[in-house]
DNA sequence: CAATAAAGAGAGAACGTTCTCTCTCATTTA
DNA sequence: TAAATGAGAGAGAACGTTCTCTCTTTATTG
């Protein structure tokens, strides 16, 4: 009954310990395991993402996760020491891929088509599924979700001040390059501008556009007469 | 042990019904009993209102209301038959109150001056905190709160829907009076112009602005030239 | 190569806690 | 006195997490 169970001890019988590290290290990047490993933590997310989408963070269960994943508690939690951390990592990602959409910013030449391409591009990841069944516009919904958590949890806090800082700069580096170029004018005040386009993007997903029966092409010539009024002000 | 739970029904030993239920009608509106149970309800509605700022619909717990209530679950429960009913009247309040700001669209002449108007009022009512002590940005929190539930929880989606629908025909009137009066330019789409503005005012919210450091009255420009921007579009 | 040891991976029951909500009974009010 | 009100224990379910054990894969040894 007992005779099996805690004997679990680490041998050792290498004469050269760096020889061992350097295997181990080896194994961990490119071995089978690892890729196994890696497998398995994708699964989980992508179980606990849809999880979340239908629940919310708070609602969505751990049972509901592991039935999702076709994975047994304790094989869940070998892969994610908490509910918590597959939060944290799920907000971090979705995060990270909002921001990513921003990197397009520099290959425009004109500072107005590149925002309104930006806000295309960010109602149009909104408006999309990544991870197969369930509402249409899950994106969103997980990006309120995010969002609500953020207001309570100091780690997803965290997670969305620090992508958020890095869109600010971008968008700051962007729109400081066009006034250079002479395509702002002079007296526009750019942190504003970097804070009104940022809340408008947000409130655009929120509102969710496309749901509300509005074609996403629509929205072009809005985005570029937002975009000419926030930076280019009539008066003052 | 059974003897005294089920049988609570009303006796109603009287001659005259109409006398009574008159009676009872008056008792309801007038009386001591009515004015206690409100008191009582709002007393419910406000510790609730804080826990779920602080904790979020699904994280505060009954326990944590009743304690902020200063109430036992006993009494808590006489006044809300479950924890989804006080969700739903907090959102629907908030909601309201959201609404209610449109009303002023109506007493100014000029269609931008009270666009310009009620994106401050907006703002200015976000950053604020109605009930005590929490953060500054309580309203903008249980804002955020309320959009995430509606994403799961048909009611409190109906309950927003309702209120997002009253706010887009007011918005709606009010720019097909100031288009009739030759303020805004005869090819503007206004269905889209009601729904981005709607979204803009959203996202504000959201962003949270006046807590990132920029004063509300920054703002002002800013949206008056959003409102320029979408009611009267500079090309097509 | 066969035998053996170690570790990895996973299943599923069970843990202690916390959840929402109910029940009983005492107190207050009309 | 009869109805309204409230306190508080606690029922029963669900929660996140851990534990024990089995089975598979990998590494080591003779």
């Amino acid at each position: 009954m007992v005779d099996q169970a805690l004997p679990r001890q680490a041998p050792n019988v290498s004469a050269n310990a760096a020889d061992d590290e350097h295997h181990c290290f080896v194994a961990k990047l490119f071995g089978k395991r690892a890729r196994n490993r890696e497998a398995q933590e994708e699964r989980i997310l992508n179980a606990a993402t849809n999880c979340f989408i239908r629940s919310g963070f708070r609602g969505a269960s751990m049972n509901e996760i592991c039935s999702e994943a076709g994975m047994s508690p304790g094989a869940l939690y070998r892969y994610f020491p908490s509910k918590e951390a597959i939060i944290e990592k799920i907000s971090a990602t979705h995060r990270q891929e909002s921001a990513e959409i921003l990197e397009r910013m520099s290959q425009s030449r004109n500072i107005v088509d590149a925002i309104t391409q930006v806000g295309l591009d960010h109602v149009k990841k909104m408006s999309m599924n990544d991870s197969g069944p369930g509402p249409r516009d899950s994106s969103a919904r997980l990006f309120v979700e995010v969002r609500a958590e953020a207001m309570r949890n100091e780690s997803v806090a965290a997670i969305c001040e620090l992508h958020e800082g890095l869109m600010r700069e971008k968008l700051l580096g962007a729109f400081t390059a066009a006034k250079e170029r002479g395509e702002i004018d002079p007296v526009t005040d750019l942190d504003l501008a970097v804070a009104t386009l940022a809340a408008m993007g947000e409130g655009i997903i929120m509102r969710n556009f496309p749901a509300q029966g509005l074609p996403v092409e629509a929205l072009e010539p809005v985005f570029r007469a937002l975009a000419i009024a926030v930076l280019r002000p009539a008066n003052k």
